[in-house]
DNA sequence: GCTTGACTCTCCCGCACGGGTAGACTGTAT
DNA sequence: ATACAGTCTACCCGTGCGGGAGAGTCAAGC
């Protein structure tokens, strides 16, 4: 019969451990001082200790390793554990890879700019949900104002309740000097029934998308899209459908295009490359 | 400005991490009601938050996000931060491939038998510590023990004290019918001066050592150095030193090859293969 | 004006695995 | 006998929230 540190020693497992093994009931000592409360082990209980260490190094929680330990669990239970622990590590992995790739272009990016703007880039999925649209071809983004007089025109009739930030979508696959394809969506509440203009539907869910905030004037928006599709690019991803642009908040004035508190989201959907 | 809900739907950050970054005060609410204390944000406050969160997909932890959105750190420093998290990512992948190695030894296993005996194998690291050892060839393992009586002897003529189990070094790299070269060796807290049979150093440092703790009679211990060795193969690993098998428990009878109550535990240094 | 239901607030607990500390004993070696 | 190392229980700490209790608040419909 030994004590706590020297079986600590013995097994390099630390004092604290051995403790919280007792108390979970995983190692009890085989006598404890009734009036000192000393712990006393026993050499044979090293092999026990090992297989709890063992358990452990497969990254199961105590907690499982009790389980296995007292046969609470069946062979066919455990290999349903270690298959679940082996699609979790390797899911873990490929997390990881992401993630270290997502470093190393930080890590690029810092050597050139002041980059804390440029990286503000956020994935999400995107549900979906009901929008009162319309699209339309018209010469300059600002000119879309058209289709949205129809839009709200379209709601005030229908009475239909906001559900979110309007937003607008950009149908060309690339930039353009005029005649944009431009579908402008508000989010609404109530399934009207589409008129001749405006089309009522469900935008389809959006498993990834990779989103951007711009906060000041339109002027400079197009900066955001820049560094959206570079960031894009440089994390093994590509775009996947037409860009949205969501006006979060709006000028104060109403189209004023140099408002500097004017705040939008854009968001491309994507998927990994 | 929008409270803390809405908020939380446009970000996709749940209501409960947004009320932790401002207590943790990497993103207040412009605005906090001073009798209700609702909070009431903005939004050209998404940015912030978003750079919040591309910063928590670096892995960076809030309080170091809480310094690099505040620009206590420099450029330099950042790098610094991201170098090393680089680091950490490669060091845990390295880790989770050994992991899942291991978790799939385990599957293997246990296809076939009832594995619990074979896996309690454990790596640590054994330091340097000072020995009183004698090293002889003998007939068979049992006749070990004139060496040891010389140490024995040895022992009580210095007065030396143990300073832990006893072992022996098996230094035949493979299996012999007959004529084992066997080193025992005594741990000792003394640094007394060696004799012409038994010499007193430092055994080395182990950087790796594959242990296994054997509890039944001295018959079945092949058993344990079989699977220990087998283990090794399998987990990618290679010997790369003489086994060491420490007494634990001896016999009650000295001499005993049939006590079920010793406890050995047999090392062997290995190297990643 | 009142009710109702959806929000929001501030605590507090839990997780996994101990680390660290405090204050009180206990065992052992000189 | 005394000193020193070992051990005991009990408590708070960390990470990044999730869950829930109990109480207070806001907006909309009647």
């Amino acid at each position: 019969m030994i004590r706590i540190g020297d079986f600590s020693k013995l097994s390099q497992v630390t004092v604290k451990a051995l403790r919280l093994y007792d108390e979970m009931g995983l190692l009890k000592p085989v006598v404890v001082d009734t009036f000192t409360s000393y712990r006393y082990y026993e050499f044979n209980q090293l092999p026990r200790l090992y297989r709890i260490l063992a358990l452990k190094d497969l990254g199961l929680s105590l907690e499982e390793i009790g389980s296995v330990l007292e046969n609470d669990v069946s062979v066919d239970q455990l290999r349903g554990m270690l298959a679940l622990r082996q699609a979790e590590i390797r899911q873990r992995m490929r997390e990881d890879e992401a993630q270290l790739e997502r470093v190393a272009n930080w890590l690029e990016h810092l050597k050139e700019e002041q980059p804390m703007s440029v990286h503000a880039v956020v994935l999400k999925t995107v549900e979906s949900f009901k929008v009162a649209s319309m699209r339309g071809v018209v010469p300059q983004p600002p000119d879309q104002n058209v289709l949205w007089d129809e839009v709200i025109a379209f709601m005030e009739r229908h009475k239909a309740r906001m559900a979110g930030a309007p937003f607008a979508i950009y149908h060309d696959p690339d930039f353009r000097e005029k005649d944009w394809d431009i579908e402008v969506c508000q989010p609404i509440f109530e399934a009207v029934p589409s008129s001749d203009k405006v089309t009522v539907y469900d935008l389809p869910r959006v498993e990834t998308m990779a989103c951007v905030v711009h906060h000041g004037s339109f002027a400079t928006l197009p900066t955001a899209y820049d560094s959206l599709a570079k960031w894009i690019d440089e994390n093994g991803y590509s775009i996947a459908g037409p860009a949205r642009e969501i006006n979060l908040r709006l000028p104060d004035k109403p189209g004023d295009q140099n408002d500097p508190n004017t705040v939008n989201e854009v968001q491309y959907p994507v998927e990994k490359a």
